[in-house]
DNA sequence: CTGTTAGCGCATTCAC
DNA sequence: GTGAATGCGCTAACAG
């Protein structure tokens, strides 16, 4: 038995489907009267209107398309939590695009680029071309979210003040041998975050009167603890060694931290180690790192997009959250003549077991 | 300007919209000349059918819903991730609902139980009541995914036996003081997986010819790492406190380690803990677990909801995916008078840092 | 093979 | 205030 539609409800309330239509929209012109008949009746029938229907008639999806690697890095989960729970607040329904693959990606960014396919579009670390950002422009409302097109409206971190934020808590250990870890500057879905991180530490490190020597930077073939093992495994094996290591993501650093366990090194004492994302797994494990506000920055994304359905002509605005250097045990004093001022207690991450 | 609709196209091809719409659904009956004229038109106004009058005039919302309190364990993620991959390959979006609250998951459960809403219906870690039951019965085509109820195609794995490999395993290593912490039996959304991984434990024990004492079971006031470590202290301080500790997931496990090296207990040495979903942190922090194929869960949910939607009237399924003990570095012998047998590494957990 | 027509269920004009 | 008519864009059934 199909669910009842708007015509039943008027025969059974003995009105017109258009007043029916009316009470259902909270159209003021619609008499008492009349409206608690109608409301007798839907309830009667439980009727609910049918949400195709509605779309087809008032033009509009009522739905936004989220884009997104959801599952490659903890940090976008998180974000993703902070995008659903403002949307929830919204008529619109959360329709989700997972991009595992390059060619995922770019049809899902060409495709849901029309207003007959969402009313809005969230994409997230997911840098759209300048030919893609257009045809966006031209189709339907869009914010990035840990991205970013002039173009666009975005909520984006300041990847390079992050850079340099993490560079300069290092610099004042008195540490000048620093070396990074990060994931390829060329992922295949233009993620670029590690480089802008990696110009914050150039710049920091210039203005310190440094320089990174390229052995410093380690490059690991992708994104995940034993990759980012590995990349620390060749930083620490080198003739001088980096007494710091700044790795462009809280995962990346927990890999370096097992590179230098197996060597027998302790951190902090003999290393100290600076992640970036502060993911719950830092706190758990005493990284020092750089905090930016995940779940915040989700929720700020949707109303930018809000404001982006309900103001089309309006230019691109650009949100971009504050950062916060998060201390914690993994970084010291470079070591000197002396131990360490600061007792910090050991790290402990378990070694790897493979 | 608004995207090309079909009397665009078929005015441009030289035809009729009957021509067109059969083109676009690969009708067999159009000659190769005219099917040619028509794409060529479609490609020329870069036309796209229209997804809501799609659904309108198929009767069907393309779309299937799901519904799960996704944020609140890690494992849930990775079954949800399962979901989305497979459904990837089907013509149905995704749409997310994300329940916080026991409100929205009423809400959610007795709205989505329409075919006007959805083609069909995946519902995460919320066993419905008898009520809801009935009505999703009624109204859509429905699949649970790791709860429970006997009218509805399920996946959903045999807890109780979960429990007892468990416990088997600590029983095996000699252990006969065995506490379990939980997280509430009564959860406000209705998990009952706890409960069920109870009942394996006293079913393991009873065969052991043992049973559980009150106080060896330490209920958490919450799912979380804190929680738990509140529960593990509880247990630990007991006159005879246990010698292992069967955790009713991997984060309450981490809870309990976390308590025991609080006190000075070397895990597995002092005290042997198996914790319970196999989580990516699991195998980083060499945890003995109970393993469950999470992403592949998702994936079997999917299939047996296209094949609900496929065949609405074939009674309910069940998919019991098979559970596996992924022994690590965190259970070990009962001590006796000598030193435990096995040469396992202490584990390093990080202590509680507040 | 192909053009035309009749809905799908609702919102939104219009007249009344 | 309210009922009836028109159209949203498409699919499917019907004639030709």
């Amino acid at each position: 038995m199909s669910p009842a539609t708007i015509r039943d409800v008027a025969k059974r309330a003995g009105v017109g489907i258009g007043t029916v239509s009316r009470v259902i929209n909270n159209h003021p012109s619609v008499s008492e009267a009349t409206r608690q008949a109608v409301e007798l009746a839907i309830a009667e029938l439980s009727f609910s209107p049918n949400p195709s229907a509605r779309r087809l008639s008032l033009g509009k999806t009522l739905s936004v398309a989220v884009v997104a690697p959801f599952f490659t890095r903890p940090a976008f989960i998180e974000r993703l939590r902070g995008v659903v729970t403002a949307l929830a607040e919204t008529p619109y329904d959360v329709v989700a695009y997972n991009v595992e693959t390059p060619k995922q990606r770019n049809r899902y960014l060409t495709e849901l680029a029309r207003r007959d396919r969402c009313d809005g579009l969230l994409i997230m670390a997911l840098a759209p071309t300048d030919e893609e950002a257009e045809r966006l422009l031209a189709g339907v409302p869009t914010v990035l979210l840990d991205c970013y097109h002039p173009c666009l409206s975005r909520v984006v971190i300041d990847d390079v003040l992050g850079g340099a934020m993490a560079t300069r808590h290092l610099l004042a250990l008195g540490h000048t041998r620093i070396g990074y870890v990060s994931d390829s500057p060329a992922s295949p879905f233009g993620f670029v975050a590690s480089r802008y991180r990696l110009q914050g530490l150039q710049q920091a490190l210039y203005e310190a009167g440094l320089t990174l020597p390229a052995e410093y930077h380690a490059v690991a073939a992708q994104h995940g603890v034993p990759e980012a093992r590995e990349a620390g495994r060749i930083l620490l094996s080198l003739p001088e060694p980096p007494t710091a290591i700044f790795a462009a993501s809280d995962t990346q650093a927990i890999g370096v931290i097992q590179a230098a366990r197996e060597r027998g090194l302790e951190v902090p004492e003999d290393l100290s180690v600076i992640g970036y994302d502060d993911i719950d797994l830092a706190e758990f494990l005493h990284l020092t790192t750089i905090h930016q506000p995940l779940f915040a920055s989700g929720v700020e994304a949707v109303e930018l997009l809000m404001d982006a359905i309900e103001h089309p002509e309006m230019p691109p605005r650009e949100i971009r959250p504050y950062l916060r250097l998060v201390t914690r045990q993994t970084t010291a004093p470079v070591r000197t003549g002396r131990l360490a001022g600061s007792a910090a207690s050991p790290v402990q991450v378990p070694s790897a077991s493979a």
